[in-house]
RNA sequence: GGGCCCGUAGCUCAGCUGGUUAGAGCGCCGCGCUUACACCGCGGAUGCCGGGGGUUCGAGUCCCUCCGGGCCCACCA
């Protein structure tokens, strides 16, 4: 048989655990759910149920690299809908007899942060103000108002920081409590912020190292830049959007005389590009066409002027020049696209960059602009939107008579920030990369080494792991970790400065790692004095701080104890499961797998269980605002958790759900289906107390059920095993209910012992047979539901056991195939269908299922006739058949 | 343009490596206050398995193709 079915070897096997019953059942009167997730957390939280043993060895540990929710985001059902997903395997593998290291963590960092704060507080960050203690902001705390840009008062980094965590620390409360509510059985004493000093540590010192191993490094370089945010932006942050614009066809000129010039005296033919972005012209610096382009032969190599501003440039041939696009030559700004910059960089143009860094032209005329013309066509757009600029520029193109005809509308898809709304411009700036794979490297193929390790993956679905490689495969650039940002983790390094007052940025000084974690910002370099900051023959600290995917990719080594407690970090370390979200394979989940490849050479989990997204009842998306009226505290609280759980356990992973209420209401019912059937099943022990007693389960449709159930558990282990939550519940379900509407009425009477209704004793052997196989059926189907509906399972457990039913042994199907002594399942079959036979005889005689039966023939086969004698007490006295 | 997932009863979905009359729950219709449960129980009806080809003794299940839905990547002249 399968590891699935071995049970664990340093547990006690499944089974009875004698030592486990209560000498009474404590059963209410009336069951309920209502209360039942406030008490069990408490009582949880009181034994230390799901506390983690530090002791166990990394094979008996099964660890877990939970997803750090945002915590300035808002809480949706989607988040319940995944937590649910990996809480049923933390449960699973806990009864299993594993450790399970299941910590919580929040990413508090980054630019959601801030931008709450700068709401939520009326306050905005300006690095260059002093840090003033005490500080109270203008507003905060009466809610989530959110204050205009123009009205937010300037505070300092520190102020700003602190701020920050405070709102944090607040937003994390609200998390705890729901993920208690909710039944997620974390150990809470392991939790940690990406912004706390543990994670600062973590985030620098890998920094720090891939620093000293040449994976870190810093350029200068045009890329991709949000006007908004006044930040870089990675490749993995991106967004594509339909974006309007306008095709312009404009004119180049020809250059008099030149290799090119056609004829004597003659003006050559303007040469017409089309471009959506005229306000560029100002920093063309070529054209180029397709090098096999016949209608741009003739002028490689010649120059032409740039329209307006009468600047020369080349006309180059380059392949990237697509030749049924547009004109087929274009214009070559820097920067104006991706394209752009590849041609600038493979063609070795000049730099004439004339947007900034908020996204507005430059206020000072270029020098390479000289003609009177050009000078004053510039003025007109200098420090003007690129918006604005385009009007400008279009208006004195048609003035001029370079615009050929007029713009015509057109739509493309345009690169976005994804947290932004403005398109990204190109910007030339100094960024902090990490090898990725996605720009070639001397004597290694990071790349290869990346998507091999993507193949060691075990991706649940395992069809998720393509996104995994394209990803890899598309990358056309390092991962860029810099962000010009102030909540965040710093970049930690310094400058020295040179007697000239410019730093160096090519020396960095970088601090011990014992010292971390450090903030260049407002420490000094080792060895210097703070008042040495900026000053000539000083220091300066790089302002930057680490994309929140720098820090968020190292979360199994902050949650494991990397560097700070190497002894459990070696028990938990490369961890077992990666639950996420499908939208962030690229960053979250391929960001992991760089940093554990850089730094431990190793995959840093063995799995991947990837949980699709929420729709809404329209099979759209569930979109932000929906999922903010329908809040998932409320939902738990509407249900109950055992029922939202219940709904997020029916959804495989990878696919996606549609939000549906009907389906809470199913997993209600199931809950307190169990509550009413284990109520009735317990309700036969008497003063002797229940028995687990296998060798008193003699009747055969008794041994029967039990060889059904011992089927069961193969089917619902192995299932868990794959990482198929949805079938180990079905599997349990369908036969829970088979299990409450037949088998449950067949042996009812028999277990009540109240005889035959012509007065003969009842059978004693028969009555503890019915009795004990109820008790066995319960004891397994309580486990085997225990990960999907902890709370309606832990109430019935504490009714007749000690101890959590989430410490026990998940059940395994050797003991039930003992009881049942060889029975064949089957017979529960056939006796139930045989019942449903005679129920259907008073339903459609329209009277009750009371109503006894004088004589009843059942037409069966030779076979199932056979079997059923072995029941035929018990249909009879189920069917009321005299 | 490249790739992935999906299309089965009104709805939400199962149908594993192809094998007897295609399943479940919800909803719907009818019956029933039966000492576990009325937050319930019992019974019933419901499907050109997206269309079309093909492979096969046999296809919801495999192959091709088309249609429809969703998603990822590329695409700013």
């Amino acid at each position: 048989m399968t590891d699935a079915l071995r049970p664990d070897p340093a547990r006690p096997t499944d089974g009875a655990t004698p030592g486990d019953l209560r000498p009474a059942v404590q059963a209410p009167a009336k069951v309920s759910l209502d209360g039942l997730e406030d008490r069990w957390d408490a009582a949880w939280t009181e034994a230390g149920t799901y506390a983690f043993d530090r002791t166990a060895e990394r094979a008996a540990v099964y660890s877990i690299d939970t997803p750090p929710p945002t915590v300035s985001g808002s809480l949706h059902v989607g988040h319940v809908f995944s937590y649910t997903h990996t809480d049923l395997v933390a449960r699973f593998h806990r009864m299993r007899g594993r450790q399970v290291f299941y910590p919580m963590g929040w990413d508090d960092n980054g630019l959601p942060t801030e931008r709450r704060v700068q709401n939520y507080y009326g306050v905005r960050c300006d690095p260059a103000l002093p840090y003033v203690p005490h500080f109270e902001p203008p507003h905060g705390g009466e809610g989530s108002q959110s204050v205009r840009a123009a009205d937010q008062v300037p505070i300092s980094r520190r102020n700003f920081v602190e701020l920050c965590e405070r709102l944090t620390a607040e937003d994390e409360k609200q998390f705890e409590a729901l993920w208690r509510h909710l039944g997620l059985s974390v150990d809470w004493t392991h939790h940690y912020q990406t912004i706390d000093a543990r994670a600062q540590a973590v985030a620098q010192t890998a920094f720090l190292r891939n620093l000293a191993r040449g994976e870190a490094y810093q350029a200068e370089a045009p890329g991709l830049w949000d006007v908004t945010f006044q930040t870089a932006v990675a490749q993995a942050e991106l967004e594509a959007r339909d974006y309007p614009g306008h095709y312009h066809r404009v004119a180049f000129h020809p250059v008099h005389g030149g290799p090119g010039a056609v004829g004597d005296g003659e003006a050559p033919a303007p040469i017409y590009i089309e471009t959506t972005r005229p306000e560029l012209l100002p920093a063309c610096v070529a054209l180029v066409a397709h090098p096999d382009d016949e209608r741009y032969q003739h002028l490689f190599g010649t120059s032409v002027t740039t329209p307006l501003f009468g600047v020369e440039v080349p006309v180059l041939a380059h392949p990237a020049a697509e030749p049924d696009k547009g004109a087929g030559i274009a214009m070559c700004c820097t920067f104006g696209d991706l394209t752009d910059v590849q041609w600038w960089r493979e063609l070795q143009l000049p730099t004439r960059s004339v947007v900034g860094r908020d996204g507005r032209l430059l206020r000072e005329t270029p020098d390479w602009i000289t003609s009177a013309t050009g000078v004053g066509v510039y003025a007109g757009i200098a420090g003007a939107t690129a918006f604005s600029a385009r009007a400008v520029v279009v208006d004195a193109l048609r003035a001029s008579g370079d615009l050929d005809g007029e713009p015509t509308p057109t739509t493309r898809k345009t690169n976005f920030f994804e947290k932004g709304d403005k398109p990204l411009e190109i910007v030339t700036s100094r960024q902090w990369y990490i090898r990725n794979g996605g720009r070639p490297a001397e004597g290694r193929d990071l790349r290869a080494e990346l998507i091999a390790r993507g193949d060691e993956l075990a991706f649940h679905p395992d069809f998720m792991r393509v996104r995994y490689h394209n990803w890899v495969g598309g990358l056309n650039g390092d991962w860029l970790i810099s962000r010009q940002r102030f909540f965040g983790v710093p970049i930690p390094v310094w400058y020295p400065v040179g007697p000239d007052g410019t730093p160096d940025v090519a020396s960095p000084i970088v601090p011990a790692e014992a010292d971390l974690p450090v903030d260049p910002s407002s420490q000094p370099a080792p060895g210097y004095t703070e008042a040495q900051r900026g000053v000539p023959g000083g220091f300066v600290g790089d302002p930057d701080v680490m994309d929140t995917w720098a820090t968020s990719s190292l979360t199994p080594q902050i949650a494991g104890g990397w560097l700070a407690d190497p002894d459990l970090f070696a028990r938990v370390f490369p961890m077992d499961l990666r639950p996420q979200g499908q939208d962030i394979i690229r960053t979250w989940l391929f960001s992991t797998v760089v940093r554990s490849h850089l730094e431990h050479g190793s995959l840093p989990w063995a799995h991947a269980a990837i949980s699709g997204w929420i729709l809404d009842p329209d099979r759209k998306k569930m979109s932000k605002s929906k999922g903010n009226v329908v809040t998932p505290m409320g939902l738990l609280t509407e249900h109950g958790s055992d029922a939202v759980r219940y709904w997020a356990a029916s959804a495989r992973l990878g696919t996606d759900a549609a939000f549906e209420v009907g389906q809470m209401k199913i997993g209600r019912r199931l809950a307190i289906k169990i509550l009413n059937a284990s109520k009735f099943a317990l309700s036969f022990a008497g003063d002797e107390g229940v028995s687990l007693d296998p060798a008193a389960v003699a009747a055969p449709l008794d041994r029967a059920v039990l060889a059904a159930l011992a089927d069961v558990v193969e089917t619902a282990t192995a299932a868990f095993e794959a990482y198929d939550h949805t079938r180990a519940l079905e599997v349990t379900e369908t036969f829970f209910w088979t299990f409450c509407d037949d088998y449950l009425e067949l042996v009812k009477d028999r277990a009540y012992g109240s005889g035959t209704d012509d007065g003969a004793a009842p059978d004693p052997a028969g009555v503890a047979s019915a009795r004990t196989t109820l008790a066995i059926a319960l004891d397994v189907l309580l486990r085997l539901f225990a990960p999907v509906l902890p709370f309606a399972t832990e109430e019935v457990w504490s009714w007749w056991r000690t101890g959590s039913v989430h410490r026990a042994p998940w059940p395994t199907a050797a003991h039930l195939r003992a009881a049942a002594a060889g029975a064949d399942p089957a017979l529960v079959t056939v006796a139930g269908t045989a019942l449903a036979a005679l129920r259907k005889v008073k339903s459609q005689a329209k009277v009750s299922q009371r109503t006894e039966i004088v004589r009843a023939e059942l037409a069966v086969p030779a076979d199932a006739a056979e079997r059923l004698r072995a029941a035929f007490d018990d249909l009879r006295a189920a069917g009321r058949v005299r």
